[in-house]
DNA sequence: CTCCGAAATGTATGCGCATACACTCGCCGG
DNA sequence: CCGGCGAGTGTATGCGCATACATTTCGGAG
């Protein structure tokens, strides 16, 4: 690592000039055999790679795309961060003694956007930066970001809009997994609505179910709000009457929605059973994510409802877990590798015409009919 | 985007001369207020970005770490990829009858790694870049990631010898959880070796097993070997006769692993409850990774042995599913996020004194009891 | 009011590469 | 034998920034 030799070091090296070595690495068609052999061979002797940044900067582009993730660890600042384990440390044996299963929701979705977009990346000859909007610097950082690469998918939400705006006069921008909206960026999203609405029609049209209620999401989330109006299409649909407001909400975590079913139940109770008195549960629960019908599914378990017997319950995400919970449960499962595919299919295309109006991809999801709804 | 502004146009602007607007954005110490606000002003209104690149060049260092990863989807060649989904499908209704669930242990795996990474990096000012090697032109692809980045992170066996020798003439490389081994490169990695005797030394003090086999895993990985001999290391110490061998090779699938119980299982089957004829099955099966435990697991359950009564079972790596098996298996925990941590920490270090001697890491384990060897 | 040193700002240069353009050379047709 | 043409190569320039160094400004002591 003394000094990183440089095109000069190899076309003196190589007996050419350094335009020669350039060709040879970048349209080698137009060089000779002979000379191309000589190039190799010096760039091989001396460890030369090609610069990036003055690449980049020659050319006005630099072969990179960005995607920005917001904060999911919930880390503010460096302070929050104990220091790296180091070395020679003992191993450590802990009894586990269980309790809930480590949810990674957001990781493994995170994850799998990222997969999906290098993968895209990779295909098309770009390289991908991740940056995280994080801590006080975050637009520090996602302004560097921004001007290290040809264009930026962003997740919905995780950079204020002063400073996407900022950013996306420099690159083009696409903002992933947010509500259509009227701006000037590309969208990205998972129709959640259409989602939604299938999984409700089967379970009016297959299994007849005329009595269903909906577990909303928190206010702000743009995606609860949108599974909402499929499951009243749905209702709307079959002619059945549409609730204005979900029956409940959750705040998308199971530990809350268990808090939020043991409420419910106990306002049930008195019905349960009787079949006189006080209301009874409805016959279908449909939650506006997985978390949501699992924290659910605990409570209603613990109770002794059946599931789907008595209730059935449905989710949407598709996590992991949501094939290990017993029952099984039903849920609509999102495209998240497609998702990041997308995004940079979408950045390419707007770098190839960077006039076009600005589009929305609603990506299609698939609805996994398992027995939490009775199916199977 | 008509065209990016550059610091002359935000140092005409403001009137100031092109070093000052430099030295707003990098020293901003060095600059009267007054003259601060006004090119502050100035780079608001052109919606001025920094080139990286030009940064990049000009600094003679990017701020940027890479991570390069192997090809864990086994996609070789972009035609092997469908198209990305597109607008207007409809949404899928698919009945999902079950089966092994996904196992996505390297996705999550790579991702827990990257997040570490991302976070240490965020955490010290670096953005991070992430290549995967794959594909015919793997060899450019980790090339050009080493000429974008101040140092690169690579993971065990994703780069050719040759390829990395010629990049780390450029940029300082750490290899993260390869063997420790005699090269120029910085290392870190797991400490199988100590975590497996750790588990191993717990069944025999503990639960007084003195009848253990090994399930290794594939010839060509370095951490199963690894595991293989601290599990000879417990047996020495604790006098009992370790083997030169595995009892079996597993290839680190649960589908693989299956077959491979099925088989043994066979041939102890004569022996099985006759307490005469034939061997019996060994007292604890440790195995080298969690994937050819649940495996085990399955086949196990399936023919009425008990785990842990008649079987302990064990595993390594730590994967979301042991703790949703039944009986949660008992395994040894990696720090993933924490080799990416120290992945990063480690390029920092060299960075900072790029003629230090190459260094080792060794990442402690967790060594996690459960039910699957008796515990709890 | 002058002079000096420190603070503030400007000027000039180079980072490593891609590429437009100029140039050389060998070859063919006239 | 000459002109022209194309393949192959070299020369020169600029990409956008950081920074060493030169220059100006400012504040305060004398």
């Amino acid at each position: 690592m003394a000094k990183a030799p440089t095109v000069y070091d190899v076309a003196q090296r190589a007996g050419v000039s350094i335009a020669t070595v350039s060709r040879v690495l970048r349209r080698p068609d137009d060089v000779r055999e002979r000379t191309r052999t000589v190039v190799h061979e010096a760039i091989r002797e001396l460890g030369y790679v090609p610069s990036g940044a003055a690449r980049g900067l020659a050319a006005r582009s630099t072969g990179v795309l960005g995607l920005c993730f917001p904060d999911v660890d919930g880390i503010d600042e460096a302070a929050d961060l104990p220091d790296p384990v180091r070395v020679g440390e003992a191993v450590e044996v802990v009894r586990d003694v269980g309790g809930p299963v480590t949810a990674r929701w957001s990781n493994l979705y995170l994850g799998e956007v990222m997969r999906g977009a290098e993968l895209e990346a990779w295909r098309t000859g770009h390289a991908v930066m991740i940056g995280v909007a994080r801590g006080l610097r975050r637009a520090q950082a996602v302004n560097e970001l921004a001007g290290r690469v040809d264009g930026l998918a962003v997740l919905s939400k995780s950079v204020p809009d002063d400073l996407l705006a900022h950013i996306a006069r420099r690159v083009p921008v696409v903002v992933m997994a947010g509500p259509p909206q009227d701006d000037d960026y590309d969208h990205i999203s998972v129709d959640n609505r259409a989602g939604t609405r299938a999984l409700v029609d089967h379970l009016i049209a297959d299994h007849g179910i005329r009595d269903l209620a909906f577990v909303g999401g928190p206010f702000d989330s743009p995606d609860a709000h949108e599974r909402f109006q499929g499951f009243r299409d749905a209702l709307t649909t079959a002619g059945l009457e549409a609730p204005d407001e979900p029956a409940a909400r959750s705040d998308f975590t199971r530990a809350g929605a268990r808090d939020l079913a043991r409420t419910m139940l106990e306002a049930h109770v008195t019905g349960r059973g009787t079949g006189a008195t006080g209301r009874a549960l409805p016959r279908a629960l449909v939650c506006s994510n997985d978390q949501t019908a699992l924290g659910f599914l605990d409570v209603l378990t613990e109770a002794g409802v059946d599931v789907p017997g008595e209730v059935v319950l449905t989710g949407f995400d598709g996590i992991d877990a949501t094939q290990a919970s017993i029952p099984r449960l039903t849920t609509v499962s999102q495209p998240m590798v497609e998702l990041g595919r997308a995004a940079v299919e979408l950045l390419r295309t707007r770098l190839g015409d960077p006039s076009a109006p600005p589009a929305t991809v609603n990506l299609p999801v698939r609805v996994l009919l398992r027995e939490s709804c009775g199916c199977s």
